[in-house]
DNA sequence: GTATAGTATC
C-alpha cells in the first residue's frame, strides 16, 4: 500500500506532467486575484500584476480579466473594451461578455453592434449570448433586429433553451408584439417562474390586467417554493388598475408568508395597489413605515393623495421629498400640480409650474398644461386660462380644451365654452360629451336654437363614444358591467334589485336626469336606459352580494354622468353604505349623501 | 472552467 502511494506521488511529479499542473496554478492564482477585486484601482493593480507575470498571453486568464472589468457594477466598458482589442482571437466567452457588460451600463446600440463584429468575426453564439442581446433589442424597441436575432437563434437551435425563450418572451412584449410573445410563451415545455412572470409582465404593460389575474390563477403557487417579488410587482400593478382590493390583499398576504423582508419596489407596489384600491389609509401607513423611500414611493403618495382630494398632504409629503434630497420627475410633478388645483391653491401652483421648468429642469408635457388650464379654469380665472392655452409653446389637445370647457361650464360662460369647443372642432368631434357640455350650456342661456343644432350633430355622432363599463369586485372576482347588460348569470336579480332601489330613490325625492342621454328616443326610453347605467348595475350586483357594512367600490374607464352621481350619493344614504367609484383620474368617497369631489368634477 | 432572463408612478 505504502508503495503504491509513493509510486504514485512520484508519477504525479514527473517532468512531463508539471507545465500544465503550473499553468492550473497559475490561472487559478490569476482567478483568485480577480475574485478579490471590489473596486477599480484593486482591478488596476491586478490587471498590473497579470501583465507582470505574463499571463495576458493565457486565453484564460484574458477573459477573466476582461469579465472583472465589464460586469461588476464598479467597472468601466471603456477599459473593458481596450482590454477586449488587446486580446487576440476573442471567442464566444469574451464577446458575450461585451454584449452584456453594454446592456448593463444601457449602452444598448454598442451591444448590438458587438454581435454584428461577432457575426462578421464568424465566432459563435452561445446560449449565453442572447438574453444580454435580447434584453438590448427590448430596451430599444428594436423589433426588426429583434426577429432577426430570433432567427439566428432558430439556425443554431438554441430555440428551447428555457433562458432565450423567457428573453424572447420579453423582447416580443417590450417591442409591442403581445402575440408573439404569448406564441414564445405557448411553446416553452417546462415554464418556470421567469416565464410566467414575463408573460404577466407583457400583459400588465398592455394594459390587459384581468388577464394578468388569469394567468397567475393558471399558473398556482406550487410552482415556486418562494414568490417572485417582481412577478407581485407586475400583479399588484393589475390589482392597482382594476380596483381588485381583495386580490390584492390576498398577494399581500402571500408576501408576508414567504418573504421575510419586502424591498422597496414591493412595498411601493403594495401602497400603489391600496391608495388606487380607494384604501388610502392603509396606504399611508405601509408609507410610512418604510425604511427608506424613494422617488416612485413618493410619486405613488403624492398623486394618491390628490387622486384622494387629499392635497394639503400630498404637497405636505412633496416638501418632504425635497427636503430629503430626492430629485422629482414629470410623474411627481403632475400629482403635486393637481393636488393645487384641487385645493384652489393658483398662487402654489403657477409656482410649483415654474419650480419644476426652472429649478429642476423638466421639461412641461401636455399633462401638466391640462393641469394648469384645469387649476386656472376651478378658480374661475377663464381669461387667464384661454390666454395660457393659446401661448402654449405645444399644441393644446382635446384634454386641455375639455379642462378648460369643463370650468366654462360650472362657470357659466358660455363664450369661452364656445371657443372651447370650436377651437378643437376636429378633435373634440371624437368626444360627444363636450358637445353635450356646450348643448347644456346654450340651454341654460336658453339659446334654444344653437342648442338643438350641437344636439343634431351629436346625434349623428354617438357611435364614436368609447363604451363605458365599471368594474366590481365581489369575494375576488371582478365583475365588469356595461351600459344595458344583460350577459350577466344573475342579471334578472340585477335588475329587479335595480327596481327596488328605483322605490326607495323616489322616497328620497331623486329624480332622474336625463338630460345627458345622446340618443334621439323618447324621455321614456331614457328613463329606462339611464337606470341600467354601468354604475348602476354594478352597485346593484354588489349590494345583493357583498356583506353588510363593507364599502363598495367600483372602478370605472369614464368619466360619471351627473345622474349616476346624483344616484349614488342618495344610495349611500338610504342603503348607508360607503361607495367608492374611482373615474379615470379621481376618487370619488359616497358617504351620508354626499361625494367628497363636492360635486366638482 | 468563467456569466445568463422577468420589476412600479400620470
Amino acid at each position: 500500500m505504502i508503495g503504491t502511494t509513493v509510486l504514485h506521488q512520484t508519477h504525479f511529479l514527473l517532468p512531463q506532467e508539471s507545465p500544465d499542473v503550473n499553468l492550473r496554478l497559475k490561472e487559478q492564482e490569476c482567478l483568485t486575484l480577480l475574485r478579490r477585486c471590489m473596486h477599480m484601482e484593486e482591478f488596476r493593480q491586478a490587471h498590473a500584476q497579470i501583465l507582470k507575470w505574463g499571463f495576458f498571453s493565457n486565453s484564460f486568464c484574458a477573459s477573466n480579466l476582461l469579465a472583472t472589468c465589464a460586469l461588476p457594477d464598479w467597472g468601466s466598458m471603456d477599459y473593458a473594451s481596450s482590454i477586449f482589442q488587446q486580446i487576440e482571437e476573442p471567442g464566444t466567452f469574451e464577446f458575450n461578455t461585451m454584449i452584456k457588460g453594454y446592456a448593463k451600463d444601457f449602452n444598448m446600440e454598442k451591444s448590438l453592434f458587438v454581435y454584428c463584429e461577432m457575426l462578421e468575426k464568424g465566432v459563435h453564439s452561445d446560449n449565453f449570448t442572447f438574453p444580454s442581446l435580447l434584453k438590448a433589442c427590448a430596451w430599444l424597441k428594436a423589433i426588426k433586429e429583434g426577429m432577426q436575432i430570433h432567427g439566428h437563434i432558430f439556425k443554431i437551435g438554441l430555440e428551447s433553451d428555457l433562458y432565450v425563450q423567457n428573453s424572447l418572451i420579453n423582447m416580443y412584449g417590450k417591442c409591442g408584439k403581445i402575440q408573439l410573445s404569448s406564441a414564445v410563451f405557448e411553446q416553452v415545455d417546462l415554464k418556470d417562474v421567469a416565464s410566467w412572470s414575463a408573460i404577466i409582465a407583457v400583459h400588465t404593460s398592455f394594459g390587459m390586467w384581468c388577464e394578468s389575474l388569469k394567468l397567475f390563477k393558471e399558473m398556482g403557487h406550487d410552482r415556486s417554493c418562494r414568490p417572485e417579488e417582481s412577478l407581485y410587482v407586475s400583479m399588484l400593478s393589475a390589482c392597482s388598475h382594476l380596483g381588485a382590493l381583495d386580490f390584492g390583499r390576498c398577494l399581500h398576504g402571500i408576501l408576508l408568508r414567504n418573504i421575510s423582508e419586502l424591498n422597496l419596489t414591493v412595498q411601493t407596489s403594495l401602497t400603489d395597489m391600496y391608495i388606487n384600491c380607494g384604501c388610502i389609509e392603509k396606504g399611508l401607513c405601509l408609507f410610512q413605515r418604510m425604511i427608506k423611500k424613494n422617488k416612485f414611493s413618493y410619486s405613488v403618495m403624492i398623486s394618491g393623495l390628490a387622486m384622494h382630494g387629499c392635497s394639503k398632504e400630498a404637497l405636505e409629503f412633496f416638501s418632504e421629498m425635497l427636503e430629503e434630497g430626492l430629485e422629482p420627475d414629470d410623474v411627481i410633478y403632475v400629482g403635486v400640480l393637481s393636488a393645487c388645483s384641487r385645493a384652489g391653491l393658483v398662487e402654489e401652483g403657477l409656482q410649483c409650474f415654474n419650480r419644476m421648468k426652472f429649478e429642476h429642469g423638466i421639461e412641461p408635457t401636455i399633462q401638466h398644461y391640462c393641469c394648469i388650464v384645469d387649476l386656472m379654469g376651478r378658480a374661475g380665472m377663464l381669461n387667464e386660462a384661454l390666454e395660457f392655452i393659446r401661448t402654449m409653446p405645444i399644441d393644446p389637445n382635446d384634454i386641455v380644451w375639455r379642462s378648460l370647457l369643463s370650468a366654462c361650464k360650472a362657470h357659466h360662460n358660455l363664450k369661452i365654452g364656445e371657443i372651447a369647443t370650436k377651437s378643437s372642432v376636429p378633435l373634440i368631434l371624437h368626444n360627444p360629451s363636450d358637445l353635450l357640455i356646450l348643448s347644456h350650456m346654450y340651454a341654460r342661456a336658453k339659446k334654444w336654437e344653437d342648442s338643438a343644432m350641437v344636439r343634431t350633430e351629436l346625434a349623428c355622432q354617438h357611435l364614436h363614444q368609447t363604451p363605458g363599463f365599471s368594474l366590481v369586485e365581489v369575494k375576488r372576482k371582478i365583475y365588469r358591467f356595461v351600459s344595458q347588460d344583460m350577459s350577466h348569470r344573475e342579471s334578472e336579480d340585477i335588475y329587479e334589485m335595480i327596481h327596488q332601489m328605483e322605490w326607495q330613490l323616489k322616497f328620497e325625492g331623486y329624480s332622474p336626469d336625463t338630460s345627458q342621454i345622446l340618443l334621439d328616443v323618447d324621455e321614456e326610453e331614457k328613463r329606462q336606459r339611464l337606470k341600467a347605467h354601468s354604475q348602476k348595475l354594478a352597485i346593484a350586483f354588489a349590494l345583493i352580494h357583498a356583506s353588510q357594512g363593507i364599502p363598495i367600490r367600483i372602478t370605472r374607464n369614464l368619466r360619471m354622468c351627473n345622474d349616476c352621481h346624483t344616484y349614488t350619493k342618495s344610495i349611500s344614504k338610504i342603503y348607508t353604505r360607503e361607495i367608492i367609484v374611482r373615474d379615470r383620474n379621481y376618487f370619488h368617497h359616497f358617504k351620508d349623501g354626499a361625494c367628497s369631489c363636492r360635486d366638482y368634477w
